[in-house]
This record gives C-alpha cells, sequence and structure tokens, in this order.
DNA sequence: ACACCCGGGACTACCCGTTCAT
DNA sequence: ATGAACGGGTAGTCCCGGGTGT
C-alpha cells in the first residue's frame, strides 16, 4: 500500500489552485481528510494508521497527538462527512428558496447523481455495517447523523405540503440507504437504478393522499 | 479449549469408544456453519481462521485442507446462505400455492420480521460493503445472489399480475436492503420499521397500474 | 479466551488506561515462567509453543521474537530453574553459617522435603530422559547444571570435613536422582521415602571413615 | 485383534525351524521388539507408529490389528521388558545357586556393567517420565514392574540375611534408578559411575548391621 | 520523525494416530 | 492386507496492525 496520493480533485471539491504546497492546510485537516478519503476506499479496517499518516504526509506520532487514537480518527472523519452532508440541505435551500417541493425534487435529483458518481456509497451507513461492536463510539455519531438526515428530510417533506412526512421520509430514508447498498452489491445495473423513480412515485404517492 | 493440555490418545489414552461426539456432522459443515455464524457476528475482516476453527471444534490446517484460504471460506459461506435464502420462495410457494399476490404479501410479512430477529441485515451485502476489493472472489457469489433474488422477486411480481413487474421488484429490493441497512445504522426504531408499510403502499399501487 | 472476538482498538473502543493489567512482568519473563510450568506439568514434548504463548497471555510471534525456537525457550527455561536451584545452597549457606555438617543435613532435609511436595522430579533431568537427541542444546545446560549441583555438593561434603567428598557427593546424587525418579514411578510409598535415611546412613557411615 | 497369531510356517502347518526368512518370527513379535528398541532410541513420543511399522518390516494396519492403539502397543513393549528383567533373577539364581550373598552382589555387579553398555537407562522409569498423565495405562504396567523389581530385591537381601531387607532394597533401587538417570544426564563420567562402589558401601553397611 | 514493541492474522510444511476403500 | 485419506496437531514464517518511547 504504497503512497499513491494525490490529489484526485482538481475537477471537482476543493480547488487548491493557489497553493504550491500541499500542506499549507494545518496537518490535523489533512489527516481526516486523507482518512476519510482512504477509509472510503479501502474500509475503516483496511487501511492502518501508518498509511494514512504516510499518505497525510506526516507521521504516526502527529497523528497521535492529534487523535489519541484509531477510534478517535474515525469519529472524526465521519463527523466531517456528516457535516458535509449537512451543507447538501443549505445548498438545496439556496437553490430553491421558497419552494420545498422543488428542494425534495432536488433532493432525488442530487441523490441520485450521488449514486453514480460516488459507488462507495454512504460513509456512515458502511461504517455502521463494519463496526459490529455496538459500543464503539463511532456509532454514536452514526446514529445522530442518521436521526438528523431524516430529520431534515422529514422537514422538508413537511414543508412541501406532505401530510404524512414521516413515512415519507422514512420510506425516502430506506430508498436511499437500499440504493446506495444496492450499487455496491450489485452494481450499476442493478437495483440502484430504479431509486429515482421510486422515489418520484413514491413522492407522488404521498403528496396525493395530501390535500395541497 | 484454554490450553490444548489434554491430548487424546497417547497420553490421555483411555477414549471410550463412546466418547463424547458432538459432532455427527462432518468437519466440513460445521466449518462452514460457524464461519457463518461468526462472519455475522463480527464482520469478516472481524474474525479470524483460528478462531473459527476453534469455534467449529477442529483446528486450523483440516480447515485449510477443506477450503484453501479464507477467501475460499467466505465463498462457501455465502454461497451457502444464499442457498438457504432461495429455498425461503418454495416455502412461500408452498404456502400460498396458486395465490402469487399472498406469496408476495407473504415476502413482504416475511422479511418484515426478520428485520426483527436479524439486526445484522443482509450478509451478503454486508460482505460487499466489507469487501472493497471488487476483485475478490465473493463479489461474484454476491452479484449472482442479488440477480437471482430480484428475479425471483420479479417472477413474483408478475405472477402476482404487476405489469411493470420490474420496476416494482427493484423498488422492494431497494426497500428492503435499506431497510436492513438502516436497521444496523439507526437501531429498531429507525426508517426500517416503516419498511412494511412502504412495501405495501408500493405493491398497492403499482396494483393499481396494472389491470388485473 | 475461547473465539478472540473481543477485540481492544478498533472495535471495543474504550479501553480505559488502567485496563486490567495482570502483567506487570514482561512478555519475556511471562513466557519462561509459564513454559517453565507447563514443560513441568505436560512434559517438553507434551505442550506446543501455542498453548505456552496463550497461557503466558500473549502470541506465538512475541514468543518466536523472543526465543527463536522452541528449543531455545526450552533451554532458557532450564537455565532459569538452575538458577533457582543454585539458589538454593545460598539459603543454606545464610541459614546454618559457620556450620557445614549443618549445611549438608540441611541439604537432605529440603530435598527431602521436596519429594513430596513436588512430585514432578527434577526438571533438569526429566529433560535430559525426553530430549534423547544428545546434540540438542539443552544437554550442554543439563550437563552444566549437573557438574554445579555436583561441585556444591562436593564442596559442602569437603568442608564437613568428609575425607572422601566426591564418592558421598556422587553417591548422594545418585540417591537424590533416584528418589526423584522413583518417586514418578512408584509413587510417593516407593523406594523413594527411604531417600533421607539412606542419605542419613551414607552420610554418617562416610563422616565414621573421616578422621574429624 | 481377530486373528491372535497368524501361522507362520512356510510349508504346512509344522513348526519349521529351518528359517530361512528374517521374519520367521511372527509380526507381532516383530513389531513389539522393533517397538522397543525405537521407543528406548527416540523415546515414546519421539517416534510413530508409521515409523515402527516400517521398522518392523510390515505396515501399519497389521499394526493395528495387533494392538488397537499405539498405547496398548506402549504397554505391550513394557510388559515384555519387564518380563527379560524378571529372567535376569532366575540367571542370578542358577549362577549362584544356595549363595544369596553372591546373587546380590551378582546383581550389583551385573547393574553396573548395564550401566556402561545401556546408556539409555531404565526403559520403565523413562517411560514414566515421559508419560505424565496419570491415567495412561502404562503406569499399571510401570508401577507393577517396580514393586515386583523391588520385591525380588527384598527377598535377595533377605535371603543374603539382611534383616533390613525393606531398607536396603529400597535404597538399592534408589542408586540404580539414580545411576540410570545420571548416566543420561551427566554422561558416563558423572556420579553412575560411584554406582559400585555405593552399592557395595551400603551393602556391607546393612550386612555389618545384621548378626549373620 | 524514527525505530521499536507487542499483538495477531493468514498461511505452510510436516507428523501422528486412525480408519476406509480397495 | 496395503496405501490413501482423514482428522487432528505442532513448529515455524511473513506481514501488518496499533501504539509508545525516543
Amino acid at each position: 500500500m504504497s503512497t499513491h496520493v494525490e490529489k484526485k480533485t482538481s475537477s471537482g471539491g476543493k480547488i487548491n489552485k493557489t497553493d504550491i504546497k500541499p500542506d499549507q492546510i494545518p496537518p490535523r485537516d489533512r489527516i481526516v481528510t486523507t482518512a476519510s478519503e482512504l477509509f472510503r476506499m479501502h474500509g475503516i479496517r483496511g487501511i492502518g494508521v501508518d498509511a494514512i499518516a504516510e499518505a497525510a504526509q506526516t507521521n504516526k506520532m502527529t497523528l497521535y497527538r492529534h487523535f489519541g487514537s484509531k477510534d478517535e480518527l474515525i469519529c472524526e472523519s465521519l463527523r466531517r462527512i456528516s457535516c458535509k452532508a449537512d451543507g447538501l440541505w443549505k445548498e438545496l435551500a439556496e437553490k430553491f428558496p421558497d419552494d420545498p417541493a422543488a428542494q425534495l425534487d432536488g433532493w432525488v435529483e442530487m441523490r441520485s447523481r450521488c449514486l453514480g458518481s460516488e459507488p462507495e456509497g454512504c460513509d456512515l451507513a458502511n461504517a455502521a455495517i463494519e463496526l459490529k461492536d455496538p459500543d464503539h463510539p463511532a456509532h454514536a455519531v452514526i446514529e445522530k447523523f442518521m436521526i438528523d438526515q431524516r430529520n431534515q428530510l422529514v422537514a422538508a417533506c413537511r414543508n412541501a405540503g406532505i401530510e404524512q412526512a414521516e413515512s415519507l421520509a422514512d420510506t425516502l430514508c430506506l430508498l436511499l440507504e437500499g440504493a446506495r447498498v444496492s450499487r455496491q452489491a450489485s452494481g450499476e445495473h442493478g437495483p440502484s437504478h430504479q431509486f429515482r423513480q421510486a422515489c418520484e412515485a413514491v413522492i407522488a404517492s404521498f403528496a396525493k393522499r395530501s390535500p395541497s
């Protein structure tokens, strides 16, 4: 497992056009970012702190001064990811102000596109599956994230005038998680391709029941 | 066995032929069964061949004579599980002969009950998530299983008179996988509790569109 | 540990620093001590490195890092035991200072008591019997030990004023080894019970011949 | 176990003494003899049934038909050896008829010579040391042998007019066993060279106390 | 920032006692 | 009756993991 740490984000994400040094960003951030990426690629158990430190262009000791244990790093990594996911709703709100239904549709659209571009599925859900031990501190992070996601979805549904917002939100959660895991297990031509249509159908079905 | 200190033959002597034999079942089966269970409990990466051999009341060498590698054992274990899952459809067919709609409902019912009793979700899907390496031989097994499952679901839908059987089957797949992973990530009070209602609603929705 | 299923770090998390630490003593010492005990109980050939490592609360690799081979471990174990036996003479010298005859009697007394409390006999002698291969490195350790033991016995005899110190020492050696092996072959009611009286008689006999 | 002893005669049913074949002796005997020798050379645990069968110019199956288990073979081997040892006393009785004292001296002489020619010591005692498990059937054989040996020594002593025959016999036993084990642990120049003199001195000492 | 330690997982080669198919 | 196969086991190797002291 050599370094091979080239940032593939020249196309999207962090644009660092000004920095010649890749390490202008503080080590802590570099470590978390690198860790997240490697966790996603190889699984949490599949990558070691050694490789993370090396890929982050630092050393194990610095890593341990910042995090104390791999478990802490895992948690921090998951926390960051969940923050980034939160930002997504703000984007939608900005993109479709005063149009909750469009926000909901936008969510489906966005998630649907992610299914193609991010075949690794949901990092948080994957972590939950990989970390069987229910006492692992990551589970708290995961659970909180899941609740937040659902709440935001519920809010979006409610704003969109859906009466049974909770039910719809739950259903959409199931479809999303299902599509993500199905993407990993069955490939891109499996049931996950049905995600968008299923969402739209379900939303339509719930909207019908609700007096708009 | 803590220290293997009890020898059986040259030092232990006696062994009346009626020695405790908890293992009428051949070692190979014991190993696969035990492995499946331990994989489910601790994850594939979370359990070692040594522990499997010990739990199967045999030793590492016998394990390796039968399987050659842990990867082979993983594949065999997944194959068994997928066989068992196949049997499930036969059960439904026997239980509701000549009533395809009831079979479909029975599937929902059965899956719904499993969600409560088997919090570890789908072993195959979990394995797909844990085994990131796309070249891992297990992926072939998993993919085949997923296709089979989907096909059987498609057939059931079609038999039940659904016109867009593929779409419904895919949607149900998504809901099921989603519910299973959500069960692990969010606990039993998360979106997974919505599985049954969602399935029923979706089935009803598809049935409506199909002129039976 | 039956299944090693309890992981410590990545899945177990928490580990408060005050984790149960029954092992202030370094692994190397634990291994040697444990090995000595298990060798004594089950014979050198009767116990495996795996069982030793497990009983020493470590693993095979650590064992091999410290010793390189089971044979080395055997040698080290025997060396330790022979050191402990050396300390015995110091005890006697401290207990009976300036009274060589009492030291000799004390030796008989002590050995006699050991016959009852340590039915496994002399580890070094047993090892010599079990390890038939004369090229085994343990034989050097054993031989050195035997010579040392005899020399100390000779010195004690000489200090006690015995003229034919070598002969007496050899005879006492024979009686001791004989008693120890007889203890194992014939039980505690066999000839070994005669050890003390035989020693005393022999000592008296040699003392008589020596004009003090 | 079914066929006991096959007929070894090459022609008809007569016992043909003109054996050209070296394996005129029945397989069972060959096996036991070979086993005894190999056990003595490599230790009981140090040799396998495979090697025994091969050395006895037969195969494992035949061995197992005759003995059922290695443990049985061990026992039989030890039984034979103990028989041979019994014969030794008869020899002495024939050699020195009506002279018990000479028989005792002869015993010492003979044992002393054996110490030089048989460096492996007493097979029975060695077996007792190697087979730590007290439940091993061999221990019964060993114990019986030891008792017999002691009894015969006691009888010889008593016949020689020793009053404290038991004490002397026990002492001689200790010296013999001690010499044998010392021979293995310390080599031929160790305390075992003192065996003869020690025996003679002890006998003389006991004889003195007894009114001849 | 390096080297080190302990731990452990996967795997190999070989042996032993026993049974079975031939 | 003979060799192959089986179930069990042990010594030993390699590599990587997390964590610590320097």
